[in-house]
DNA sequence: TTCCGGTGAGACATCAACGTCTCAAGTGGG
DNA sequence: CCCACTTGAGACGTTGATGTCTCACCGGAA
């Protein structure tokens, strides 16, 4: 029996994204195999950790792509592109915060890449005049995924409702709170 | 020499902001005491945990408090909360994530009680026709708190100007990022 | 059937952090 | 001045997770 890396990765990233302390042994159990043949197959925390990495930068690679940000307003990719993403936000706000400890050691550029691909998206639309010019594209993206990791945990707490996500997102991203006249 | 409790938090709560993995003994050498006065002041790590939440539901509450919710418009409002919570955002960034960790275990009540006057702010909002009602209060507290995180973080790494802290915040809940036809 | 590669279970040593304790030193109050 | 109290430093045992290893087992391929 041929151990799946896919499906180990994909129970790996579910449970530590509820508990981000999780074991190697609780996560060898989530996946159904043992703690053994986790370590036959990734050297350790770290290089576990650095898979999910690998798989959270290429979900989120794969969203952009889908989402085909230069179509349309700004508007509608953007809520293509959370909708794409929304299977890979507890697997990313995982990787955020988990991000976040590294101080500044070996960081995957892949990051960089894809802030640059979203904050790109922003100045677009900025440079379009859809996106206000008063609020940084790196604030937007960070903003962005503030609120995706928000959403996620929300949802999966039952504070609001999950078929809500894409547009509670959108909606505020974009439009706002506040209450405008026309609407 | 009587120890600076409050100071010894401050310090802790500086020092795990960045890093919240730190270790009772980085802890205490950040605070300049030895590791055996830390312990002899909390008990362990949870005590210390514990005391940064009832120190952060204070400040939070004082935030809240200070800026008087009820007067003036709703941005009016939240711009003087904001402001008022800036110097505690890192703390509250940190609990937040803290808090995700406890699978519903004895979890400080603390949190609800300030959840829910944030809540009644929005809705309060929404009842004086300031506030969209298709975005839940829920959420917006949520949001609110996603973003507080994200600013907090964007600016410790560099990435956005501390200034802009409370204006990034209140003008994208508010506004949101499009770009308005009368401005 | 017979191998062979991969697996699960468990034993084992290692390591880092924890929590406790002791003791010398220093401070402040009486 | 002296004493009570607190601190800092370090030693110590304990715990929990880690990483490695062995061995029996099983399924598929020859």
């Amino acid at each position: 029996m041929t151990l799946d890396r896919e499906q180990v990765l994909r129970s790996a990233a579910a449970l530590l994204t509820r508990k981000s302390t999780a074991t190697m042994d609780e996560v060898a159990k989530a996946a159904g195999i043992g703690r053994a043949t986790l370590h036959r197959h990734f050297a350790g925390r770290d290089a576990l950790v650095r898979a999910l990495e690998e798989l959270g930068i290429q979900e989120f690679e794969a969203a952009l792509d889908t989402a085909v940000l230069d179509e349309g307003t700004s508007q509608e990719a953007l809520r293509r592109f959370v909708a794409a993403i929304e299977p890979s936000a507890g697997l990313l706000s995982f990787l955020v915060t988990e991000n976040q400890l590294f101080e500044g050691d070996g960081q995957n550029d892949g990051w960089d890449r894809l802030d640059a691909r979203v904050a790109a998206f922003f100045r677009r639309g900025q440079e379009r005049g859809e996106i206000r010019i008063d609020l940084t594209p790196a604030w937007l993206t960070e903003a962005l995924y503030g609120l995706i990791s928000s959403a996620a945990w929300a949802v999966q707490a039952g504070r609001v409702a999950g078929q809500d996500f894409a547009y509670m997102i959108v909606e505020l991203l974009l439009g706002g709170a506040r209450r405008s006249v026309e609407q």
